[in-house]
DNA sequence: TATTGTTATACTCTATAACTATA
DNA sequence: TATAGTTATAGAGTATAACAATA
């Protein structure tokens, strides 16, 4: 029921990790399988001058025309203050526009402009050829699956509140 | 193929989050479970006055008794300035011993105290616990595979390297 | 000359309080 | 009075360079 870890670099010792501790554990096991996903994909989106979050942010305004700034933070699970450096770089590179919301002059309306859907394009297409390359490991109902599963664990906590 | 969130808080509009874009891709899942994930696991290990990399780190002692911590470093997927702090925190509420190898005097030894293995097995039970809870959706087979494909993931750039 | 642990430092990410302008 | 966006700021987490002691 004990494993050693199998991929050590050259010159490291080989240490164990145990089955029945921290490899059992999800929380091990994600922290590492993200570390690997993120810095990956922040090496997709390096050439489109995107970061993670700002192609997240990108992604949401080009599926929600007319979103405001409270909405977008919500939905990227950051804090408002957070959100407008990420705004302010999207819209300074003119990928989005954002103008006052006529009926409400407090909130912004963001909009996607036509470099910013090429950049989408091009860098969603990236990420993509970027994630079937780091899933070439697992078949088609596998990564379907994890992605699943991602979505119950994400939830639970909703659950939990409303239950 | 489109979706809505299906969790809006109240007062929260209701965002169109695709799945042919966002919600299709592992990276945009994988965080938000992670997200999830660490703020519960965090809240579990509190009472225990640890955190997750503390935490991970009392597990790593424990399973390999006389570690050095370069090697530690190495496991924990950290910069070996940055487990200095860690190491004084946990050698300061002494919960592990820090000695020299006789060998090599340039290194310490680590070694749990029994104080320490005491922690370690509250602590170990506690996340064990909270992460039947936030599985409590996934069936047997279904948590062995998402533990399974995290390895699969985290193991893609070592293959790559390798080959 | 190289390595172990350390210090100092900087950069990113994240969280909170308080401000402004609108409602 | 409450809300949208903003500013300032503080705390984590993380990365690099350079140092002392030892190999």
């Amino acid at each position: 029921m004990t494993k050693t870890v199998p991929n050590a670099a050259p010159g490291t010792e080989v240490l164990n990790v145990s089955d029945h501790t921290l490899r059992g554990l999800l929380g091990y096991n994600i922290k590492r399988a993200f570390n690997v996903m993120q810095s990956d994909l922040n090496r997709a989106l390096k050439p489109h001058d995107l970061r993670m979050i700002t192609f997240t942010a990108l992604v949401l305004i080009v599926d929600n025309p007319g979103l405001r700034q409270s909405q977008l933070a919500d939905a990227l699970a950051i804090e408002r203050p957070n959100l407008v450096v990420i705004i302010d770089e999207l819209e300074a590179r003119e990928l989005i526009t954002r103008d006052r919301v006529p009926t409400d002059r407090r909130a912004y309306s963001l909009q996607v402009t036509l470099a910013g859907r090429q950049v989408y394009n091009a860098a969603l297409r990236d990420v993509q050829a970027h994630e079937a390359c780091l899933l070439s490991g697992l078949g088609a109902a596998d990564r379907a699956r994890v992605i699943a599963a991602m979505q119950v664990i994400e939830q639970v906590r909703d659950r939990r509140a409303t239950t």
